[in-house]
RNA sequence: GUCCCCAUCGUCCAGGGGUCAGGACGCGGCCCUUUCAAGGCCGAAACACGGGUUCGAAUCCCGUUGGGGACGCCA
C-alpha cells in the first residue's frame, strides 16, 4: 500500500488539509503502507519554499512523518514536482503524437469571452473546442513561428466515466459534461490533473485519499489513466471540513491553520486525535484515543459522507484531557514561552525555570490550553490592590461581613512570620480564625483575595507558597519581580483603610 | 445554469428494516469544594419534507427541499 499527502506550498497547513495527510498517514501505518509526501509547486506565482518549509515543520509536529519526500529522498523522486518537469514534457508529447492531446491557441481574452457567454446561456462553461480541429502539422509550425499553445487533453465525447470511490461508492460522470483540460500551460509547466496522474502512477501510489473537492477532477483524472494505460490507484474523497456557518473552513471563522492551533497552546496529540474524530469513529464511542490507537482502528470503509463543522470546543476538551495526564516535565518545558511571552520571565536561569515549573501543576488542571496558563498565574506577578479592589468580584468580598477584619488579623499575623509554606500558611489561618472567628469561606475568600489580588484562583495550599517561594528568588533568576505574602497583606490591608 | 456529492440532537459521531434512537462536545441543574476553574452525577435536546416498498421504515427506492463541491493556462 503506498498512500501520499500532495500539497501545495502556497499558505499555511490548513486543518482540512491535516485531516487529509492524517487519514493518509493513518492508513498508511495501520496498514504497513509507505507514506509518501509530495509537493505541488507548479504554480510558480503561489508557492515558495517558505511554506513548504512551514507545512513540512506542521506535519512533523503532528506527528505525521513520511517515508518519501522531498527532504528524505526515496525511489521515486523527485518529490517536488517542479523538479519532474522533462518527465510531464515527454508524457505530454507522447499523448499528442497519439492524439490524445492538442495544441491549444486560444488567448485568455478568448476564453474568458467563451465562459461569460456559456454562463449567460445557461450552459457549462467548460472549452468549446475552437482548436480540437487544427492540423497538428500546422499547431507545430505556429509553435515554430513563436506562438504561444497549452496542450489540452481530447476527451472523449459521448460516454461515460466511472470509477469506484472507497468512501462513496460507485460515481458516474457523463463526459458531455467535461471539457478539454489543459494539460500542459503555455508556459511549459504542468496543470494540475496532469501532473497528479503522471505522479501518482510513477510513484506507484495505490490509494488517493484527498478532498471532496476533486471529485469531479476525477474523471478526467480516470480517462488519463485510461489513455496512459497506466493502473488505476482506489480513490476516497473526504469530505470537507466547515465552519460554524457551514461554508468552506476559512479564516473569518477564526484559527484554521495548523500553526495558529500550536501557537494557541493545543498539542499535537489534541490535534491528531480531533481531527481524526471528524468524519470517522471506531464505531465504540470512545473519543480519546491515542495515535496508535487510531492507526490500529482508522479504516476507509467507516469514513463519513457529510461535510463536518469544525468544532473548536470539542478540540478543547480534548486538550484539556492530555493536558492533565501530561508529565509535570514536559508540560513546564512547553509552557515555557508562554510565561516568557506574558512577561513573567526573560531568559530564566535553572532556579528560575526550576520555580516556573513548580506552578505548572497548579494552573494545568483548570486550562483548556497552554496559552491560558500564564493568566491563571497572573496573580503572582501583578499584585495591585488598588486596582483589584476596583474589581466588583474583590470589592464584594471585602464588603461582606468580618472582611475587613480577616484581613487585618492577617497582617499583623503575618507582620511576624518569615516567608511561607504549606504549614506556615495552615498555622497563620488558624490563628486568623481564632482572632476573628470567622472561618470557612468568610475565612479563605478574604485571605485570597488580600494575598492574591483575585477573587478566585488555584488553591491557596499551593498559590501562597507558590508566592512567597517567588519572592525569595534573586534578580539573576530571570523571573519577573514577585512580591510576597507579608508585603501583600500589609499593603492591602492599608488600602482598605487601615 | 449544468454536473457531482451530502442529509440522525446546536455540533461531532453510533445505529443501516422491529432500539425507551445511543455516546461525546456544548448548554442547564445538582453534588464536591475555603474561591474561580477542574471533576462527578442528572437533565433538556435529533431521524429535513413528501410519496412509495413492507405486517412494520430513521434505516431500502423515488422525488422535493436544503447544504456543499466542480465547471480555470489554481491546486
Amino acid at each position: 500500500m503506498r498512500l501520499r499527502f500532495a500539497p501545495s506550498p502556497t499558505g499555511l497547513l490548513h486543518v482540512g488539509n491535516a485531516r487529509t495527510a492524517l487519514f493518509n498517514w493513518l492508513l498508511a501505518r495501520g496498514g504497513n503502507g509507505t507514506f509518501v509526501l509530495r509537493i505541488e509547486d507548479t504554480d510558480l506565482e503561489r508557492s515558495s519554499r517558505a511554506s513548504e518549509v512551514g507545512i513540512l515543520d506542521d506535519l512533523r509536529w503532528l506527528g505525521l512523518h513520511w517515508d518519501e519526500g522531498p527532504d528524505v529522498g526515496g525511489l521515486y523522486g523527485p518529490y517536488r514536482q517542479s523538479e519532474r518537469l522533462t518527465l510531464y514534457r515527454s508524457y505530454a508529447s507522447e499523448l499528442v503524437d497519439r492524439g490524445h492531446a492538442y495544441y491549444c491557441f486560444c488567448t485568455q481574452e478568448q476564453l474568458d469571452v467563451d465562459r461569460r457567454e456559456a454562463l449567460a446561456a445557461n450552459r457549462p462553461p467548460k472549452y468549446v473546442g475552437r482548436c480540437r480541429q487544427l492540423a497538428l502539422q500546422q499547431s507545430r509550425s505556429r509553435i515554430d513561428r513563436g506562438e504561444h499553445a497549452v496542450v489540452r487533453f481530447r476527451v472523449p465525447q459521448g460516454r461515460d466515466v466511472h470509477f469506484h470511490d472507497v468512501v462513496r461508492g460507485d460515481v458516474q460522470f457523463d463526459t458531455e459534461v467535461i471539457g478539454d483540460p489543459v494539460l500542459v500551460r503555455s508556459d511549459g509547466f504542468p496543470a494540475y490533473n496532469f501532473a497528479v496522474v503522471i505522479d501518482d502512477a510513477l510513484m506507484e501510489i495505490t490509494h488517493v485519499i484527498r478532498g471532496e473537492d476533486h471529485i469531479s477532477n476525477t474523471p478526467r483524472q480516470v480517462l488519463l489513466y485510461e489513455a496512459f494505460g497506466f493502473q488505476q490507484p482506489a480513490f476516497a474523497h473526504l469530505a470537507l471540513v466547515l465552519g460554524p456557518d457551514h461554508t468552506p473552513l476559512s479564516k473569518r471563522h477564526g484559527a484554521t491553520s495548523v500553526a495558529e492551533f500550536r501557537a494557541r497552546g493545543f498539542l499535537p496529540e489534541s490535534l491528531v486525535n480531533y481531527l481524526s474524530l471528524l468524519g470517522w469513529s471506531p464505531g465504540s464511542g470512545e473519543e480519546i484515543l491515542p495515535v496508535e490507537e487510531l492507526s490500529r482502528r482508522f479504516s476507509l470503509e467507516s469514513v463519513g459522507h457529510s461535510a463536518a463543522v469544525f468544532d473548536a470546543d470539542k478540540l478543547s476538551w480534548i486538550n484539556r484531557h492530555y493536558l492533565r495526564e501530561m508529565s509535570v516535565d514536559r508540560l513546564a518545558s512547553l509552557a515555557l514561552p508562554y510565561f516568557v511571552e506574558a512577561g513573567f520571565a526573560a531568559d530564566p536561569n535553572e532556579e528560575g525555570r526550576r520555580f516556573l515549573a513548580s506552578l505548572v501543576p497548579m494552573a494545568a488542571g483548570s486550562v483548556d490550553r497552554l496559552e491560558q496558563v500564564p493568566a491563571r498565574l497572573r496573580f503572582l506577578f501583578a499584585f495591585d490592590p488598588v486596582d483589584s479592589l476596583r474589581a466588583p468580584e474583590v470589592s464584594e468580598v471585602v464588603a461582606e461581613p468580618g472582611a475587613r477584619d480577616v484581613i487585618l488579623a492577617l497582617a499583623s499575623e503575618l507582620a511576624t512570620m518569615p516567608r511561607l509554606d504549606r504549614e506556615l500558611f495552615r498555622a497563620a489561618a488558624g490563628r486568623v480564625r481564632q482572632a476573628t472567628g470567622q472561618k470557612g469561606r468568610h475565612l479563605f475568600h478574604p485571605i485570597r483575595v488580600a494575598l492574591t489580588g483575585e477573587a478566585g484562583g488555584p488553591e491557596l495550599d499551593m498559590a501562597v507558597p507558590a508566592i512567597d517561594r517567588g519572592a525569595e528568588l534573586g534578580e539573576r533568576s530571570g523571573v519577573a519581580p514577585i512580591i510576597g505574602c507579608r508585603e501583600r497583606a500589609e499593603a492591602f490591608a492599608r488600602e482598605i483603610g487601615f
